[in-house]
DNA sequence: TAGGTCACG
DNA sequence: ACGTACGTGACCTAG
């Protein structure tokens, strides 16, 4: 049987527009909604084969609709200008492609598409970004509707639908009847939802059927339903695909071949669609090129000794690049996958080919490199067996000369230092060397030489090795919590008199504040806050407050830690983070997919998550966290004696600054004193601020003054200190750490106070956040050094700030606890003694 | 996509 | 008089 691929092509594009809508080519022309659409459809062809295929488009005029309803699509924003700049050269390119774009005055493509499906005699394929087609699933007819994105795809057929909606394709007519669909105007009946109709149309089946035992149905919903029964049978009609209309079905006798001619490359290329014209087939081109436009044209040249000796670089995630002989690769983000098309593969050569023909250089230790982010790619060629060598990392020479910038991509960085152009190897090469100089100029070249460069193969091994985890214990967590969560939600709608929806913070306002008369705090910029502190002050007022207390909770720990990680472990029970080596504004490191840096630990409930990190089979978890680091080098930074006199004397810091805050010798210092203590002391490393410091505290704001008075008198240094650092910002535009990282705060020249005075906080705060990181950074180059040099096959791998973990082989524990302690300890030499205390143990909670 | 909330150091 | 503690990332809702 054959298969018809039909694409309801406004729809996709509309989608493909708001998903990528930042997206132009290097003469600045939008090409988002192109370039996802065409990468859809590619993908599409890759995977369903289609035989035939159509492509349907909106006209303008006004459709049959319009008569029925004139406010049918009537206050529907027009289409954006930039995708209608789009729209024409998509229809060109179709054309090419061979695929049949199809439209007609007073029809809308799904019309378009109904009466095309109906006429095809075999499998038909609907692709859209809408459910309105799903009622012209049957046998033989299915959807595949974009999620997420645009190449995000999933499959909806009549079993489909059924399990997930309970509903019969017909029914989806119904469905917009009665909820109607805001995009396209379709009325509905107002107050009546997607739960609303969908519970409806359970028990009466069709719109027909509602009306028929409309007595049935009680209360508001009646009233609403009785009011409306015009409108609703109007939407019905609005909704009602036509699967008849006068269409040109000739489409349907032209097969379809993806071999594509020459002429769509230039077109692509010229709109800088590289890695599409990269995934594509094209009929032979002929001739031998000397310059490549694509990353196949380089391997080609290459393979042909043409660029033996050009320099490679590497850019962006699993980008190739290669210039000094003129070749250059880019897609339209700078940077494109190494993906190797059809075309190649027809010829024989597959990716591994490629590779394997650029292995050479990329491991050649005494090669240079450049690419922008290196850790990725070395994670993309590992997956090949190749290991890069001599790779230096654009993005993070610039991460070092502008902590501030937030640069995501090559393009970005190009971007930044305004370079414009088609060869991305020479722009590279150009924007590495004012780089340089920009390193040097503001002394970072050494950080960058001796920290930040080797610290990303360390990075990379750790994110390889993963953190092992206890998947059946997870699972069974999350079904108890799931349970747990459910009777909670139960009580709580039985206490608020009406469901509603627990996560949405409008919603919960409303019930507290408004239905139970709860007094209502403190404001967002939305309306009355909700948050914990708020929730905690009416605990006692009424009974629903603690279980909402609850709730959050749980719902917290597993959708966070539970349900969002367990897509995340591999097939070998291991999670890999991503550590980011270039994100936050002080130097430190950053974790994502997931952020294993944000494991909960403060409460019970959270600590049996943690519990579920686990050693690798036999092996335990070492982890050393630094004490109290910042606070030491406050002390070292300041040369503050009391503070130093009191870290050298070993005592808890926060017990011995409750006793001269109190004026109380320290055996007497109560555990009040001394939250109040710790209080000060980390609002000292915040850059303290009398308000700050009465919030954390629940005081006055005079008391809080009071206390930081009392705390600069004993430490009258650490205030000088202060001063001196908020000083040499105004005067330098930045501040730095011991080891010569920068932070820029152009906030110390604004002319708005709060602005001005955060610019304070963070001259205060950065010095010591970021020497810290860099201290731990250090460290972990030495212990991951250490750990190999002294045979052991232990190894890192998580880093929480000030905390460092290593995986160990149970014999290697011990040997590995000490070279952990050791090399922590000894990345700097302070003015006061630089503390890790270690632990081993199976679960992270146990090592601690 | 922004804002609220909450997990961590 | 102003109206804040420093640094992150993930999930969820609403528009």
């Amino acid at each position: 049987m054959s298969t018809l691929v039909l694409l309801d092509s406004n729809s996709l594009l509309n989608r493909a527009f708001y998903a990528m809508s930042e997206l132009t080519d290097r003469k600045g022309r939008p090409t988002g909604a192109i370039h996802g659409y065409l990468s859809m459809l590619t993908k599409l062809i890759d995977q369903y084969k289609p035989d035939k295929i159509a492509a349907a488009f909106d006209r303008k005029a006004p459709t049959f609709r319009k008569e029925l309803y004139a406010g049918y699509k009537a206050t529907r924003k027009p289409m954006p200008e930039d995708l209608a700049a789009q729209l024409q050269p998509v229809k060109d390119m179709l054309t090419l492609m061979g695929v049949p774009v199809v439209e007609k005055d007073g029809w809308e493509a799904d019309d378009i598409i109904g009466t095309l499906a109906r006429r095809f005699d075999g499998k038909t394929l609907i692709v859209t970004g809408d459910r309105d087609s799903w009622q012209l699933i049957d046998a033989d007819t299915s959807v595949i509707f974009t999620k997420r994105g645009i190449t995000d795809i999933a499959l909806m057929d009549e079993q489909k639908l059924k399990d997930d909606y309970g509903l019969t394709p017909s029914q989806i007519v119904d469905l917009k009847s009665l909820m109607g669909d805001s995009s396209d105007n379709i009325p509905g009946v107002p107050g009546v939802g997607e739960k609303t109709a969908l519970g409806l149309l359970e028990k009466y089946g069709t719109l027909d059927g509602v009306y028929a035992s409309l007595d049935e149905v009680k209360g508001k919903l009646h009233d609403r339903l009785a009011e409306n029964k015009e409108l609703a049978y109007l939407s019905y009609k609005l909704a009602t695909i036509d699967t008849d209309s006068p269409i040109d079905a000739s489409v349907l006798e032209r097969d379809f071949k993806p071999v594509y001619p020459t002429e769509l490359k230039k077109t692509l290329l010229d709109y800088n669609l590289v890695k599409l014209a990269d995934k594509m087939n094209f009929e032979d081109e002929g001739g031998s090129e000397q310059t490549a436009q694509t990353f196949n044209d380089a391997v080609r040249l290459t393979e042909r000794g043409v660029a033996a000796d050009a320099v490679a670089a590497l850019t962006g995630r699993i980008a190739f690049d290669i210039s000094g002989a003129n070749i250059a690769v880019a897609d339209e983000k700078d940077s494109f996958e190494l993906v190797v098309s059809d075309s190649l593969l027809d010829e024989g050569m597959s990716f591994d080919d490629a590779i394997a023909v650029l292995a050479p250089l990329l491991e050649d230790g005494a090669r240079a490199k450049l690419c922008f982010d290196v850790k990725t790619v070395m994670h993309t060629l590992d997956g090949y067996g190749v290991e890069l060598r001599n790779c230096d990392d654009v993005m993070l020479k610039a991460y070092l000369c502008d902590s501030n910038a937030n640069v995501k991509s090559a393009a970005d960085l190009f971007a930044l230092y305004d370079m414009h152009g088609s060869d991305v190897g020479a722009m590279l090469l150009a924007l590495d060397k004012t780089l340089d100089g920009e390193m040097r100029e503001k002394e970072q070249t050494e950080l960058y030489r001796n920290m930040e460069l080797p610290l990303v193969k360390v990075l990379f091994d750790m994110e390889k090795r993963g953190f092992a985890v206890d998947r059946a214990t997870l699972d069974a967590l999350s079904e108890r919590l799931g349970a747990q969560l459910q009777a909670l939600s139960a009580s709580i709608t039985e206490l608020a008199g009406e469901p509603f929806n627990l996560n949405s913070t409008k919603q919960l306002a409303h019930i507290l504040f408004e239905k139970l008369g709860l007094r209502a705090g403190k404001k967002t910029k939305s309306g009355y806050s909700t948050n914990v502190e708020v929730l905690e002050g009416l605990k006692n007022e009424h009974p629903i407050v603690p279980l909402i207390l609850s709730y959050r909770e749980l719902s917290k720990l597993k959708s966070t830690y539970l349900d969002g990680m367990l897509p995340l472990i591999d097939g070998g029970g291991k999670i890999h983070t991503v550590f980011r080596q270039a994100v936050t504004a002080t130097g430190r490191l950053s974790s994502t997919e997931p952020n294993l840096q944000n494991i909960p630990v403060r409460k019970e409930s959270g600590r049996e998550i943690r519990r579920m990190f686990v050693a690798s089979p036999g092996c335990l978890l070492v982890c050393a966290d630094y004490s109290q680091i910042e606070l030491r080098l406050m002390a070292h930074f300041s040369g503050d004696r009391n503070m130093i006199d009191a870290f050298n004397a070993g005592e808890d810091f926060h017990t011995s600054t409750a006793a001269k805050l109190f004026h109380v010798a320290p055996e007497l210092v109560t555990k009040d004193m001394r939250r109040s203590a710790k209080a000060v002391n980390f609002g000292i490393i915040y850059g303290i601020s009398d308000y700050g410091l009465s919030e954390d505290l629940g005081v006055a704001v005079w008391q809080a003054r009071e206390f930081m008075n009392e705390y600069f008198a004993h430490f009258p240094d650490v205030k000088k200190y202060m001063e001196s650092s908020v000083a040499f910002a105004k005067e330098h535009g930045y501040v730095r750490t011991l080891d010569g990282r920068r932070r820029y705060i152009p906030e110390l020249r604004s002319s708005n106070y709060n602005t001005r005075s955060f610019g304070e906080r963070v001259a205060m705060n950065m010095p010591l956040q970021g020497t810290a990181s860099d201290i731990i950074k250090k460290a972990m180059i030495a212990a991951d050094r250490a750990l190999r040099d002294e045979g052991l096959r232990a190894g890192l791998i998580m880093q929480v700030h000030d905390e460092l973990i290593v995986d160990a082989p149970k014999a290697d524990a011990e040997k590995a606890a000490a070279i952990l302690k050791r090399e922590m300890e000894n990345a700097a030499h302070l003015a006061v003694p630089l503390i890790a205390e270690v632990g081993i143990g199976e679960n992270w909670v146990e090592a601690k």
